[in-house]
Parts: structure tokens; sequence; C-alpha cells
DNA sequence: GCCCGCTTTGACAACGTTATCAGATCAGTG
DNA sequence: CACTGATCTGATAACGTTGTCAAAGCGGGC
């Protein structure tokens, strides 16, 4: 039987206005009756339901996370990153999924919102682009704060990592080797980071003194096959690329994949490059040199602007790291 | 401005009592009636507070799925399958991780409860097996299933794959291949899964007619640093083993890594198996032989035990497949 | 025309909290 | 010894639904 506060306020004699009030760390209450209190919430070992406060205050204490991401990688840090600030603040994390291709992918969020009394949203990517939720939750006045937004900058606060400047680090990494003809695969469409790390890419390539070879570069959609299949091309080119920097770690393990079937030694024939340092980076062989990208402290840090009440000029800029490990190396002599 | 009850009773002209007739498909509703609260429904974009339902019914529409498991990709496909049935079933899945190690773990869980009003728990494993959490569940009269026990079955629905037979499938595949000293690393020990490979091993050796090498059974933590360490003693032995089933993907991942390194070639000179086809299984190279497990059918069919109302005494066993791939040759001739 | 039972409807009290406001208690002050 | 203001406490009304129960409406059989 589930004890409420009706039974915790018979037991210490008080009424349940107090309790309440004790519960809520309120103050105007003398120190014996809090202690009563406290002993008989123990005792009766009580917690206080979360559906009657959200009723009662207006807020539920509850904020959601939405994901469209199947990167299981992913998606399992940026949860464990938000629920761990959530849990410190005393907040509940909804984890929910959503289409961002469905014709209602609006008003199933507005849904939620509305069944839940969700107190705010962290969005994450793709999600975090879509011009029209953000419209909606701008004109619902609901609390939203982005991870790596790659558009709308500045109508909330965000959280990001400088994809450009880490693409371009690993390119000029690279080269610095002694690579000249550098490939790379872009990620997903939907995702803003596939065109700034492309961008980063130019740049480097630019830094470099090095010419874009347009067809070096593959489109991928960041999942194995598609790298698998990009860098297959790219190995039957009459000049093929030295190395491959695969804009993730998905598709960079698509082109170790590729190279192993050729026959194409890693790093000596072909480096390979990767960028998120999921887990797959560490166990591939050989390890894949990367982008470490701090996922789960990018939601911990969304969650916290969030639930800080951040004015939306509010922006945290998270470090990368070039991660150097055994797939790079440089190229072969002739 | 969220609608409420009372907005829709307003604007159809009837009782708040009817709409929440209409809401609930309840029966005794005239059809003109009940059309005129469906548009007034559509139009004010009207959705029931889970709170306030919560409350009102006894009934919370919500249950838990508690994890302790550090997979991403374990937890990812649980969670999905769990979340599928629930959306088909109109119920909200609470996703909550748990640690199974703490000293107020029961009483975490029995919190939850509480302050979410769970209709039903949903146990993974290890959490699945964790005595002192049943009996407390029990005590409580909490609906609950489980996915993959260990022990104490019977209590509860549960679903499961036949680990001990598919090990042992997998060790006698690789004796079919014609390999006399096949090594085994062993999972973590809090979960029952890591004896039951163990186990099918065991009988698979033995259906072969071959003799278990003690040297040949290594403790590993299912995770990859284990199964590198593992590999790395087993290949220094004198007489190294021919092929090596690691019980689970990530310390396949590090058997292959620890072979790599030694410049051991896979298959042609060390057979490598794995077991749970995880995405990494497909990602490493060579692609790695191994057993698929159906994690997200395992959460989806255990989820249709809790809310479907099965009794204690149903069980679902799922089927596993052998999947062959790259990793797994022949022995070398001498 | 009347009664019966079935369908349809609504008033009102839950559910377990918090918010509002007023009352009670208690020092300290003139 | 009142008087004041601060501190403490509790009755009661929300919050947005559903459950209970009674009443009204309606068609059919005598």
């Amino acid at each position: 039987m589930r004890p409420t506060i009706r039974d915790v306020a018979a037991m210490a004699g008080v009424s349940i206005k107090t309790v309440s009030r004790v519960l809520n760390n309120e103050a105007h209450v003398s120190k014996g009756t809090r202690r009563r209190v406290q002993e008989a919430v123990e005792a009766l070992r009580f917690r206080p339901s979360m559906a009657a406060r959200a009723l009662a205050r207006g807020r539920s204490h509850q904020v959601a996370l939405l994901y469209d991401n199947p990167s299981p990688y992913y998606v399992y840090h940026a949860q464990t990153g938000a629920r761990e600030r959530c849990r410190e603040l005393g907040f509940r994390l909804i984890f929910q999924e959503c289409d961002i291709r469905s014709s209602e992918f609006v008003a199933e969020v507005r849904a939620l919102i509305d069944e839940t009394h969700a107190d705010g949203l962290i969005l994450s990517p793709p999600v975090t682009d879509q011009a029209a939720l953000l419209t909606e939750l701008k004109r619902r006045n609901t609390p939203f704060v982005r991870i790596a937004p790659g558009n709308n900058k500045g109508i909330c606060p965000y959280t990001y990592i400088d994809d450009v400047a880490a693409a371009t680090e690993m390119t000029r990494y690279l080269a610095g080797l002694g690579h000249r003809r550098i490939a790379f695969v872009v990620g997903h469409a939907a995702h803003s980071s596939a065109r700034d790390r492309l961008r980063g890419y130019r740049k480097g390539l630019e830094a470099e003194g090095l010419a874009e070879d347009p067809a070096l570069v593959r489109q991928g959609r960041y999942d194995y096959e598609s790298g698998r299949t990009a860098a297959q091309e790219l190995l039957e080119l009459g000049r093929p690329p030295t190395a491959i920097f695969a804009s993730n770690d998905d598709m960079a393990a698509g082109v170790v994949s590729a190279a192993h079937e050729l026959g194409i030694r890693i790093p000596e024939e072909l480096s390979v490059a990767g960028y998120d340092d999921t887990d797959m980076a560490r166990a591939l062989w050989p390890p894949l040199t990367t982008i470490h990208q701090p996922t789960r402290a990018l939601a911990y840090a969304a969650t916290d602007l969030l639930l800080g009440g951040a004015p939306p000029a509010t922006v945290r800029l998270l470090e990368h790291r070039l991660v150097i490990r055994g797939s790079t190396a440089p190229p072969a002599k002739r």
C-alpha cells in the first residue's frame, strides 16, 4: 500500500500542509516539528506522488530529451548526460524518440508536452534543426535548449563543439603526415554537422595549400554501409586517395572494411580517420584516429542550461580532441 | 495555453463527464454527441493530462524498464522494443538506469514506483536476477516481468533465448570446421548468461568428443579490454588455440585486436566467434561470426507479457540464430 | 396511456499534492 | 500588562481527470 501525505501527517501529529512544508524545505517550520515529520517520512518510506505534484503546482519537474538518431552510441551517451544533470537537480527525464519526417511530427511533440506537462525540452540533432518545431515551441512559450544547432541560433541557449575547427584540424593533421590526396566522406544531409565537417575539411585543405578534388568527396549517410560504398568507389579510382577522412566512426568502419577486403593495408597503404570517438573507434583494427566528441557532456551542459533558466543568448562551447591512434600514418613512398 | 477537458466540454456543449466518456471510448454516448466532442477535441488539439489521469484512476499507464548495463547497443535495442509495444498499447515507458551494487538499490526502485505510480516493471539483465528486488516486488504486489532470468524462474512471466543451446551450437560449428583447441572467454559474473554460455560451450565440446582444457577458458567481463587481455594470454600459450569463442561481441572485438596486433591472421590462422550480433559484429574486419540475439524482440515480448497480464508461469522462448561471417574458417594445416 | 427497461447525460466527490489565507502562538517592547 | 510583529500552523480550495450514482429521455409491449 502506497503511503500518502495524510499517513505521514497522522503519524507526526500535524496537518498535511505542514508535511508538505517539510517536504519542500520551506521556512517557518519549527525544528521539533520538522524532525518529527522527517522521522515519519522515513518510517513510512513515504514518497510524494509526482502526478499530484504536477497537478498542484503548475510544473511537473520533468524535461524531455527528443532524439531521432539511429546511433545507439550517440543516443545512449546523450541520454546518460541529460539524465545525470536531471537527477542532480531533482528532475525526471522523459526520453522520447520522434520522427522528423512524419507529417505529424510537430503535433506529436505538442501532444507529448500536453500529456506529460513537461517543463522543458532538450533537442538533439537532427531534431535540433527542425524549424517548424522551433517556431511552435516559441509560440507556446515552452522553454527549450538545443544541442549542436546548425541554424536559427540565438533563439535559445545551446551547447556545441566546433565541428568546422575539428574537421580542419584532422585534415591538417593528415596533410601534415604528408598526404596530398585526402578523400572525405560527407555525413547525412539532415544533420548540420555534416555541412560543418565538410566545411572544415575544405578549410583544412586550403590552409595546407591543397586543391580540392571533387572526385575525392563522396556523399554518405553517417552509417557503415554508406562508408563502405564510398570507400569502394574511392579506392577504385585511377589515382586513389592515400587517406580517407570519414566524417563519423560508423562510416570509417565501412572504409576500413572496404580496404581490408581489397587487401589494402592500414595505415601502411591507406590512412583512415573517423569522427566521434565511439566505442567502435577503439574496437576496430587498427584502432581509429578520430575526433573525440563529448556527447555526454554536451547533453549534461544543455540540461544544465535548460534547468538553470539561462537566457536565450547563452552558449556553451565544449572542447573536442584529436585522438591519434593506429589507423593513420605517413603515406607510402613511391 | 494548455486546453483542459472543461474547454472541450464548453465547446461541444456537454458536461466534462461526457467528454471523458468519449476520450475513454466508453459505451452509452450517442453518435451525434460523440462526433461533436471529437470535433471539439480536434479543434482545440486537446490532450488529457496523464498526471490527472493517474491520480483519478488508480493506474498511471506507465511502465518502467530497469537496466544496469554498460552496453549502449543492448540498452538501446531493449529500450526500442519495450517502447514500441508500449506505444501500441497506449502506455508510456519510463526508462530507468539503476545501480545493482548500491546499498540503496531496492529503496530506489521502490521510490521510483511510488513517485511515478508505475503500473509495472520490466527487468533486464543483470537487474533481472536481483533476489532482493524480486522479493520486494512480490511483497508489494507490483506486476513485473523479466528478460532472460537465471534464477527464481516461475515467479513471474519472462522472455529468453536458449543461451546454452546457442553456445553449444557455436562450439559445435567451430569443432565441425576442424578445430580441436577451442578457447572460451567467459562473460561478467553478475550475468547469468555468462554461466549459461559457458555451460553451452562445455556441452558442445562434450558432444564433439573434445576434452576441456582449463587453460583455454578465461574469465572476462563482457567488455573490449577483458577480451583483449584474455586473447593476449591465450595466444602466448605454448600450444595456443586455433579458435577463440568470446561470449559477446565486445570481447570478440578485443580478441580480434589482440590477434591483429600479434600479426596473427583471421581467419587463416585463428578463428574468432562472438555472441550477440551487435553493430560491431558487422563493422569489424573480418566481419564476425556470432549468435544473433533478438534483444529488441525480447523486450517487446516482455512488455507484451506485462501489459497483457500474463500469468506467472508464462514463458516466451525466442529464436537465436548462428550467423556465419568471415571471422571463422577451418584451421590451418600443419 | 402507462409502465418498464435501456440508453444517455450530468452533478458531485474522489485522487494526492500545493497555494492562499487566516488564525494561533510567542517573544520583545513601550 | 496589553500591543506588535514575526513565527508557526492548519482549513479549505484549487489542479484536471475518472468513478459513482441518480435523473432524464426514449421506445416498445400491454
